[in-house]
RNA sequence: GGGCGUGUGUCCGAGUGGCCAAAGGAGACGGGCUGUAAACCCGUUGGCGUUAGCCUACGAUGGUUCGAAUCCAUCCGCGCCCA
């Protein structure tokens, strides 16, 4: 209880919503319990899911106890919040896998030793076991059909025809009470924490311990990530950004954040990293002063890729990046382990070592396969413009074939399209 | 069930017998400027092909025609009105 998590928060700008004022002081009068739900809808938790668990490891260093609750059961069922499809039913081998991948993730960020290490507990422990009639009895009756209709997540699929909603989603709110319920009675928990579409979630299951147990929980609520521009947070045109280092690897993790926008980087620092208020301030102001710096971005892009990689990693991170983007860079002067380590995470295939020099090896059909180009034409429409570079040199002629003075050591030749699409092409003998 | 309308490229949206791979916009990608930014300017944006050209595409299937996104028929989806 070393210091006061509330108004850190605060200070930070993490709060959206808190259900009721006496929060603050249940955290200052001791050590309390609080949760937040991770949902298994796939192997590895994106970047998004990173601000949750931030969210904890303050909330641990606070001197509390975290539970990351696993949604084993829920995610059998899936959280209408947020979402305009009916939620496709997960295969129960399948959240099985997710479930583990997870749960491995959590723990990297967690301590679970100690009197308040943290809790990993699974909610089909309880959810699974459920016996319907005493569920609707005991919890169903609770709950009025009248405001969960009126419910936004709810509404907007019940006025959109063509999606509808189904009975299985709308008993979701129910099911994520009740695990609320289930940790209080187990754990103590009173204090659930989230992102802000799931404030309806959250207050139900404080209102069910309230009426069932007259205690008294909290809801405590993270303001949604929007970006300066508009664009959904933790998106890359190469998809979602996992922490899942097999996913992302950590070089484009590390460019991710290095590439924050001026007008987004302040929060970033403030909601994912522990820098202290001082030294973000400090870090706002080189933004103002001194933006094409980037002291900033580096600064998050450096704390973030430690806090989830590790520090080794960061370091090839950042080698990497140094190489690939300085205006000098010069390949054929790097050795075969520098230019591994650069190039570990850039999306790889192999060449025939037999094809260099034939017209296998045109630059504009290696381009396209490699995937930096969706056809042939577009490259060749692109490539006089000097958008397509071979070891960073540009080529302008199309009719470029690689051949054998284009390898680099350790048999790699360099592709790039544009400033940041890299493709490593390794020479191999066969 | 009846009436009217509608379905176009990633999305929005024009087209309404040949000049249509199809205006315009958004988005995306590339180039310039810069800070691996933002804003702005320029280019590209169905596939293959150096050009010519060929192929695939305007809900689906058939038909009329020398020729159809465009006309007709049937079907399917969606919308509004009547029952």
């Amino acid at each position: 209880m070393n210091s006061d998590f509330l108004k850190d928060l605060e200070e930070r700008k993490l709060i959206h919503q808190v259900s009721a004022p006496t929060l603050g002081d249940a955290l200052r009068a001791g050590r309390i319990v609080g949760y937040i739900g991770f949902d298994p809808s796939s192997d590895s938790l994106g970047v998004g899911n990173l601000a949750q668990l931030v969210q904890l490891m303050r909330f641990q260093r606070a001197g509390h106890r975290p539970i990351g609750l696993l949604g084993g059961g829920t995610g059998l069922i899936g959280d209408p919040s947020g979402k305009t499809d009916e939620r496709a039913l997960l295969a129960t081998d399948q959240a099985e896998r997710n479930l583990a991948g997870i749960r491995k993730q959590i723990e990297h960020f967690l301590d679970t030793s100690g009197p308040n290490g943290a809790l990993l507990p699974n909610n089909a422990e309880w959810l699974c076991k459920l016996n319907l009639v005493e569920f609707l009895r005991d919890i169903g009756k609770h709950f009025s059909v009248n405001q969960m209709i009126v419910r936004d997540s709810v509404r907007m699929r019940l006025e959109t025809r063509e999606q509808g909603l189904s009975y299985t989603e709308f008993t979701y709110v129910l099911l994520q009470a009740y695990d609320f319920l289930a940790l209080y009675d187990r754990h103590g928990c009173t204090l659930q924490m989230g992102g802000s579409d799931q404030w309806g979630n959250i207050v139900s299951g404080a209102d069910l311990i309230r009426r069932l147990r007259g205690v008294e929980a909290y809801a405590l609520t993270t303001p949604l990530i929007v970006q300066a521009d508009g664009t959904k947070f933790g998106k890359t045109e190469a998809g979602n950004l996992w922490l899942d280092p097999e996913r992302t690897s950590p070089y484009q993790f590390y460019q991710f954040w290095l590439n924050t926008g001026d007008r987004d980087v302040v929060q970033h620092l403030n909601t994912f990293t522990f820098l202290s208020l001082g030294q973000i301030a400090e870090l706002a102001r080189e933004v103002v002063d001194a933006p094409q710096k980037r002291t900033a971005q580096r600064v998050l892009a450096e704390e973030v890729t430690r806090l989830v990689h590790g520090p080794e990693a960061l370091l090839r991170a950042q080698r990497a990046t140094g190489m690939l983007f300085s205006k000098d860079a010069d390949f054929r002067q790097l050795s075969e382990q520098e230019l591994r380590e650069a190039f570990l995470g850039a999306p790889t295939s192999k060449l025939p070592r037999a094809v260099l020099g034939t017209p296998d090896a045109g630059l504009i059909a290696c381009v396209a396969d490699a995937g930096l180009y969706p056809s042939r034409g577009q490259a060749r429409k692109d490539l006089p413009n000097g958008s397509i570079s071979v070891n960073n040199v540009p080529i302008r002629d199309s009719n470029y074939v690689l051949s054998q003075a284009d390898v680099l050591a350790g048999g790699f030749i360099l592709l790039r399209k544009g400033k940041k699409h890299y493709h490593v092409l390794r020479v191999a003998n066969e």
